[in-house]
RNA sequence: GUGGGUGUAGCCCAGUUGGCUAGAGCGCCGGGUUGUGGUCCCGGAGGUCCAGGGUUCGAGUCCCUGUACCCACCCCA
């Protein structure tokens, strides 16, 4: 059997890669003038990274983490079936998601002292889950994304939110067919009670509803107004919502966020549904769907001022968002927007024999090191095969070496699209082709 | 974890109630007189029909098992 890729993953080939570099190139440009700088941290974290920062109530952390071993520890925990044995430094996982690793990376390197100045980093980065994969859906994924920490005011959360609209307006994205849904989830003031409300709220309607959100009372109350259950949409309708339940100071900031993306000219919607499947989240939370295309979200984030001390540093206050590429780029395609490739001009340097590929040799270094993207032929093809290769290469240009040119210490350049053609000295090669560029 | 689908040339696929020396289109390679592309014409190469087993005179076609990928549910980017 020949060999396969393994389930839910992708190769990034060609088109494909070419849209992924174009996504970090875009970032770059977007996040870069906020200040934010690159970083890259591991794709292997230990467990605990993500245990303690994305909540144990979550679906990322119950069911859909990869956990990593060494051929050692796997014999071990396969032969003795429990992870008891494991030392903590063994228990790694591949990360599910960006924020928990950049975050252990801000407490263990103490990037954010207290009070100090806010740290901004974006990055770009794989992704994995162990979920069965469909569309849009994979086991290894990738995101860009940003984290923002020691940035308490509401003007941080707007210009996240700026951020990543302008983003997908310089994907190429119409905004106006993009859903931009907001909510505040409240902090540790206000949402214990709500969550309270919500719990019992489910309890008393408990007969009308499905066995997971049963679950979910306990477990994670809020998650229940995501519940795909006709009945318990129906039910849910009638509960309790956070936005009638925030305390002063997280009404306050969720008015402020509001007013700047007023301010900013955002369009958005409000959802008091909204709830992100991470548990770090607070007050802020946003995400932005495609409706049509046939995926789900495409990106989202929001803030979580507790994180920072889930992983074990000081109160910091934090905020951020991701995007996912491959989602992106089938919303893109849907709308008939794929981002479009930037084919570089190219030079195709064609023999007119197979004693002239010294001349072509040299010729092709001459162009390659003035930084034209310059091709020939390899494999002893005939000068007719070698223009219906340039051809396919897309070359802007050809230039022609044979016995004719070589007497006259000449090259013959042609123009492809325009079928122009000129004879040029041989030292002037790179100034003629440059010139047709 | 649950359900459905698919696996035949590089690619998208056809292969009818089992009889094939396995096909089309696209792509690829070569040629259409002396050194020139995209169109057109001619020719050509290329396949352990996912794997293993079974039924049969005979299996790409039927049965079983395995495996891979896709799609949907759940959840999420």
């Amino acid at each position: 059997m020949r060999a396969q890729k393994a389930e839910g993953t992708k190769d990034l080939i060609g088109r494909d890669m070419r849209a992924w570099q174009r996504m970090q190139r875009v970032a770059a440009e977007v996040f870069e003038p906020f200040g934010f700088e690159a970083v890259e941290t591991p794709a292997i974290e230990q467990l605990d990274v993500f245990v303690h920062g994305i909540g144990t109530s979550t679906d990322v952390v119950r069911k859909e983490m990869f956990r990593v071993f060494s051929g050692a520890n796997l014999a071990r925990v396969l032969g003795e079936g429990t992870d008891a044995c494991l030392k903590p430094k063994q228990r790694l996982a591949l990360r599910p998601e960006g924020t928990a690793g950049v975050v252990r990376s801000v407490v263990e390197n103490n990037l954010v002292p207290q009070g100090g100045t806010p740290f901004k980093a974006w990055y770009a980065e794989a992704m994995f889950r162990g979920e069965r994969p469909q569309k849009g859906r994979l086991r290894q994924f990738h995101q860009v994304g940003i984290e923002w920490l020691g940035a308490p005011d509401p003007a941080a959360d707007a210009e996240c939110i700026i951020m990543l609209m302008e983003l997908y307006r310089r994907l190429g994205f119409d905004l106006s067919q993009l859903r931009l849904l907001i909510n505040s989830m409240g902090d540790p003031a206000c949402r214990p009670a709500y969550r309270e409300q919500v719990r019992s709220f489910i309890l008393d309607h408990a007969d009308e509803m499905c066995d997971e959100c049963r679950e979910r009372a306990e477990v994670n109350p809020l998650r229940a107004f995501d519940c795909k259950n006709d009945r318990c949409r129906e039910v849910m309708r009638e509960a309790p919502l956070m936005r009638d339940h925030l305390c002063d100071d997280c009404r306050d900031h969720y008015e402020q966020v509001k007013r700047y993306l007023d301010a900013a000219g955002i369009a958005y919607v409000e959802d008091p549904t909204l709830v992100r499947g991470l548990d770090y989240y607070t007050r802020t939370v946003f995400e932005v769907e495609a409706p049509g295309a046939g995926v789900g979200s495409i990106g989202g984030g929001g803030r979580y001022d507790g994180l920072v001390e889930l992983e074990g540093g000081k109160p910091t206050p934090g905020v951020g968002f991701a995007v996912g590429f491959e989602r992106a780029m089938l919303a893109l395609e849907a709308f008939g927007r794929p981002l479009a490739d930037e084919p570089a001009p190219r030079v195709y340097v064609a023999n007119a024999g197979a004693d002239l590929r010294g001349e072509v040799f040299g010729i092709t270094r001459e162009l390659r090191a003035a930084g034209i993207v310059t091709e020939a032929d390899y494999q002893g093809r005939s000068l007719k095969s070698q223009f219906k290769q340039a051809d396919k290469l897309g070359a802007a240009i050809v230039c022609v070496i044979g016995g004719d040119e070589m007497a006259a210490g000449a090259v013959r350049v042609r123009d492809m699209r325009s079928h122009e053609e000129e004879l040029v000295s041989r030292d002037t090669v790179v100034e003629a082709v440059h010139a047709r560029l």
